[in-house]
DNA sequence: TTTCTTTCCGAAATCGGTTACGTTATCGAT
DNA sequence: ATCGATAACGTAACCGATTTCGGAAAGAAA
């Protein structure tokens, strides 16, 4: 079957495509007759409006760009889930892509975005990333860009990220709150914000309970892999004066740390209390259960979008956009790895 | 910025658009002279082809909607990863939506992804899903779609999907080649295809290998949850004689199971050895690691994608489009849940 | 009868490209 | 001088809608 367009509906009823298209769109100077004429043949044709001419004719293209590094990891599939329910709700859709944590990569794809027809972009950093100068071109361009979750202070754009000071400090604090005073992090790698922010949090909440700042009890992934969970608790295992307890960068990495603990003949949570960051599914299917730092993921996609179809209309209105910067909470799930056994418990 | 048309080019060297369109798409009937001309004063402009206009004219869309059931589940997010690289290698773009496993839903979503503009389609179909006429409407207009994981036989349509049957088979197999004779099955619900196919799998196993049917042994999901798992564990624990082995239709079911048997007093695998479906990234983390079934998400992602794009591709060749079913291969993964102690083991 | 409103609709420009077709200029061949 | 071929570019239709402007017809007011 062949699409209708506008001229067949008026080829049949001998009129012009003009009055056609206002005859759809209800407009006042119609007469009733013609309208339902029009109304009843376009039903019969089955009549719908061509997409591309019409967004050609408005300059909107109804379309909105996701890049993230990794389509697959939970926290991404959270966020994009967030992001396709706020955007559908308002008439656009959602274009994705990934960088596969790969600069270059980032580059090209959002490059292709803009060449295939974007109203504004959503994107989350890659590791890789530090110059935005790609992205800096696209906001020349007039096409709004929001970042979330890996951001940069190098780009005038509105932000949406967890607050992974407050929820690392607040995990911590946790385990302060039970009484232990020896508490080891495992670190994340220097460069994403993100795993900074989590070890000032860390830092932070020893300062506000009083306790020394130990550096052998601090080690940094670099992977931030379930091996290196492994391996590094292993590695304080050794020390003379052991951690009672561990706050770990991300859920793998506590998990693998368990999974040494464990092999060592160390109980979780009576001899070291774990807690990792993210809360990943899996938290609740282990053995103990793991806690951990819950991450906003749906929340940060639906504003995230928001504040990027704020702007895309402001935009469409001749304002300047207005930029946000939204830190969303991050919640502590205390699950049985982190719960200190009472004293006088069995 | 304002961004370049044909017509500022043609304006800035006083020629006409249609003589700076085929300099930029070196035509031969255009002189070296104003090609050279035409190529420094559009990168001078940062000149691109305005998307929407070229692909009016064109009659593409570029562009690929997918549909899936849930974004976050991990088995189509794999999926949706095959489809991106695949599709964006083609110069082609994906759209995303979700149908929340709602009929109603999916009928809305595919909708909006025609109204949209979409030159194919790649859906999964929700759970409810047992008429296929809102996706028979599509291919009325010459839109392809294809059909991954959930399939209907309604359509007539290619179709790429795990050999659910054969993958069940080998678990089964896997079990029944260690010696078991008592295995029994938690089915999943009578209706996706997928779940009929693991179970005939199952009984195909059983008779392949000369051992009876019981109907005992077979317990039937519903919601195919960890909670499910869990108590119809307790329910093969409480048979005069309980099963050996636990052949389950997903990861979380078995997962339940797992934590069922251990809270029961039973070993993994010594005692009772578990096998699940889906092979979920937590299946290594647990403790045993869990034996389960892989299913190729992203080649299933890969091969749905070809399949669209060469019917599309044919379409645009008016030619009839050829439909091909696929069944890809699942792959046992043998870990320490399902591993039979050898008998003279220590 | 003239003029002024309304009512209702058509003509045409527009969005930004693509492309079939036509036109002009130039040159060699006859 | 005439014809044909070729190179190089312009004209205009086209994709399918939207929207400004204007105009014919009919009725109302003068």
């Amino acid at each position: 079957m062949k699409r209708a367009t506008l001229r067949d509906i008026a080829q049949a009823l001998g009129i012009t495509v003009a009055t056609v298209s206002r005859a759809l769109k209800d407009y006042p100077d119609i007469s009733a007759a013609t309208k339902l004429a029009v109304l009843t043949t376009a039903e019969r044709l089955h009549y719908a409006p061509h997409p591309l001419a019409v967004k050609l004719r408005q300059k909107a293209y109804k379309v909105v760009g996701v890049v993230v590094p990794d389509i697959v990891h939970p926290f991404f599939a959270d966020v994009i889930s967030g992001i396709v329910d706020v955007v559908e709700a308002l008439g656009y859709h959602v274009i994705l892509s990934q960088s596969n944590e790969s600069y270059e990569k980032e580059i090209r794809v959002t490059q292709m975005l803009q060449a295939t027809g974007v109203d504004g972009l959503l994107v989350c950093l890659s590791n890789e990333t530090v110059a935005v100068d790609h992205l800096r071109a696209l906001q020349d361009y007039n096409l709004p860009v929001v970042l979330f979750d890996k951001i940069s202070s190098g780009l005038d754009a509105s932000t949406v990220v967890t607050n992974d000071f407050q929820g690392a400090y607040d995990a911590v604090a946790h385990l302060l709150d039970q009484g232990y005073t020896r508490v080891a992090h495992l670190k994340g790698p220097a460069h994403p914000e993100n795993t900074r922010q989590r070890f000032a949090g860390y830092q932070a909440a020893l300062a506000a309970y009083g306790l020394p700042f130990r550096p052998e009890y601090v080690l940094e992934c670099q992977a931030v892999t379930h091996a290196e969970g492994f391996a590094f608790a292993q590695q304080l295992l050794a020390l003379p004066e052991p951690p009672q307890a561990i706050f770990a960068v991300t859920d793998s990495v506590a998990i693998g740390a368990i999974t040494a603990l464990k092999q060592a003949g160390r109980r979780v949570p009576q001899d070291v209390a774990v807690i990792g960051f993210s809360d990943w599914a899996v938290c609740q299917l282990l053995e103990p259960t793991v806690s951990s730092v819950a991450q906003p993921g749906y929340d940060i996609g639906r504003r995230a979008s928001e504040l990027l179809l704020r702007e895309i209309q402001q935009l469409r209105d001749e304002q300047p956009p207005e930029h946000s910067h939204l830190v969303l909470d991050a919640t502590v799930r205390v699950r049985q790895s982190s719960q200190r056994p009472l004293p006088g418990g069995a």
